[in-house]
DNA sequence: GACTAATTAGGACGACTGTATTATTTTATT
DNA sequence: AATAAAATAATACAGTCGTCCTAATTAGTC
């Protein structure tokens, strides 16, 4: 029995995470992710039978990695007021990737939306994950019924910086429209 | 000299535009163009020899949509406030068309830039004409060398909107955020 | 009505796509 | 070393794509 797939497996998932962050989902074809990997399309068959079954992989993957990511910032960080900073800071820390590329969730989304692609919902966990988690934080820092509705409020103002920086590819908008979101947090919550 | 086929023209690109909106660019092809027009393929590229060409010819229709839709604000309402109000209103009025297909303008944007498409800085112009127009209504209400930033605030803050909305499929968040940009306005715009 | 230009239709071309099947090589187990 | 399983490669297939070419039809002009 041969474990020696899972991690060639792995190096599949994590080229067509990319590709498809930089190229999009439809955009990407199978010889583009067999060539990036190193692989032929025959053996990239081997261990994904479709299309959507790799795209499920990757958002399966992106969607683990968000909620580590999420875990980390909880153990790490004891304010709630610093976890939902750090957040927002995704966006300067990524900004040349966003610039250039947009954010993966959103743009992901927004193809998939498109393409009537019945993968959407479990895309959209994407963002699920996220607000559930900042709503966690804003109640802790006070706020009642209305948390949630700020999360999805705080998820929109990141994903409407991160599609204008994109469209004008304008990194002194985003860092700036990072600064006026911290502001608004600090002002909105005390 | 025949004109009559600039009626057919507009047609097309009608249909293009629909279609582009719906489906998304490269998701569109020849055939299913011309099969939303009752017409043949080889027609169709009688009128537009590439589809770049038609791509073209669909961002400008938008953009002196756009125009035409702005000017008309600016002569029917003296109030600038009005008119803002009435930008933020498109969200609202088009509201079904953006939960289903997101924001025409920044849904072909992120397109786009992932395809790294050379027409990109051309679709960028739908922005940066509502950018302006919103710039010169601020600075009427009394802002000054911060009125651009703030109409770029205020695009975001649409994209945004549109782009969550259309992810979760939520036309209550739409309303709701709506309403929160509004009062940001009253507030941050005396 | 003849003639020319504008317009439409139809089909052919090569390239690429996702999918599928088969053959070959490598790995693991006995 | 022999055998079975896993993994990789190579190729074929039907479909669609953007593009292009040619024939047929329509419309406008003298």
């Amino acid at each position: 029995m041969g474990h020696k797939g899972e991690a060639l497996r792995q190096r599949i998932v994590a080229s067509a995470d990319q590709l498809f962050y930089r190229q999009g989902y439809e955009n990407t074809s199978f010889s583009d992710i067999a060539e990036d990997v190193g692989i032929s399309r025959g053996n990239f068959y081997y261990h994904f039978k479709s299309k959507d079954e790799i795209l499920c992989a990757v958002i399966d993957t992106r969607l683990t990695g968000i909620e580590r990511m999420l875990d980390e910032w909880t153990s790490q960080y004891t304010d709630p007021m610093q976890r939902i900073v750090k957040h927002i800071d995704i966006l300067t820390s990524h900004q040349d990737d966003i610039i250039s590329h947009g954010c993966p969730v959103g743009s992901l989304c927004t193809e998939l939306a498109k393409s009537h692609h019945s993968m959407l919902q479990d895309a959209t966990k994407m963002f699920s994950v996220q607000r559930d988690w900042l709503t966690v934080q804003l109640k802790e820092l006070g706020l009642g019924k209305e948390a949630k509705q700020v999360a999805m409020h705080l998820l929109a103002r990141a994903q409407g910086i991160a599609t204008i920086s994109n469209a004008f590819d304008d990194k002194s908008f985003l860092r700036q429209e990072v600064k006026r979101l911290k502001q608004w947090l600090d002002e909105r919550v005390y």
